[in-house]
DNA sequence: ATCGACATGTAAGTCGTTACATGATTAG
DNA sequence: CTAATCATGTAACGACTTACATGTCGAT
């Protein structure tokens, strides 16, 4: 919903191409799936929030934001951020790493941060690319949300780091063992 | 399901005991609503993975893991990770910050950096308390999920920083400007 | 005797995803 | 001509939450 009228206010554009914008632009901490976009977008004309228009082909629309459709961005950016309940199957497998076992525990581990650093690679992509790209009004907004996931991902890095380091502490597990220092025993 | 079977895992205990051990001991990382737990149980039980035992008190019943149960909770837990879709509406509201207005972007920050200085205050007690009660098996993977909590927190106070510093610069509002430092013009 | 914690469940409803169905246009 | 992309929608299904309904037990 805030998704979709806060790509129609940057300006006007086809259903499909708020869903490729959604994914594009917001996709690294936003996401609406197909499902929810039409009918939000029918939702919203039937508020009188956005306005169809013939698109540039037979069986297409162009949908453009009303004044009071901007009036009502700003109302539900306003309203109160509801947070998901946590679930982060990562660390529920973590917690279990007793059950699981310590090599599949370093796997998941190694995985994440993986992900992490690709994340922050593209991150760092994506900070070149919208530097050139925005405008002066939009640039500090996006930076900060770029911003946030490059955090983020600094943060898996560090605590995967940490928590391998733990691991092999608790766990001698043979870690390329063939160096200098005795074994215990 | 993870959670369920792996706190039973653990001990026996009741379906009331389940859903207060998930939400005080994997609560910083992961939920089940009371809806979830009783159905999960009755299909946990039709499938032999737990045993149901008579209550202490009538009406009440303990719930045991079998040993298939076991062996189906290393499997559940060896299943790959499905992250759910990003929805962050912090950064999604942010994004929007110049329809929103730096002075309420600049509250939402505030709020995202208190509510961080809480939960690491939170996870340092936490820490303290798991280190005391813990089993030597169980506490490095308990410091983990830990750790991963102390981090994110951490990285959003950083980065809460950076970003009210970036919009103080973006967008000169006057935040305590009575110091010896000559205004522009 | 009454209040709060313990205890188990169900029903209704919300939210959202995936897959399907359909068709036009454009590039190779 | 044909494959990919553009484009719009719906239907079925699944996941999950909230609220409700019901009852026991222990402490004050």
């Amino acid at each position: 919903m805030i998704a979709v009228l806060g790509a129609l206010s940057v300006e006007p554009m086809t259903g499909y191409a708020v869903r490729e914008n959604i994914r594009d632009v917001l996709g690294h901490f936003w996401s609406e799936s197909v499902g929810q976009i039409y009918p939000t977008l029918a939702d919203l004309e039937r508020q009188g929030l956005v306005r169809r228009q013939h698109g540039a082909r037979p069986g297409s629309s162009m949908f453009a934001i009303t004044p009071e459709g901007h009036e009502h961005l700003k109302e539900l950016l306003g309203e109160p951020i509801q947070q998901a309940p946590p679930r982060n199957g990562l660390l529920l497998r973590l917690f279990f790493g007793s059950t699981l076992g310590p090599d599949a525990c370093r796997a998941l581990l190694e995985q994440a941060r993986a992900d992490a650093r690709q994340r922050l690679a593209g991150f760092q992509a994506l900070r070149a690319a919208i530097t050139a790209e925005d405008n002066p009004d939009q640039l500090p907004y996006s930076l900060i949300t770029i911003s946030a996931g490059e955090h983020s991902a600094r943060g898996v890095i560090a605590w995967a780091d940490e928590s391998l380091a733990a691991l092999d502490a608790a766990a001698p597990e043979a870690p390329a063992a063939l160096d200098a220092t005795a074994p215990p025993e």
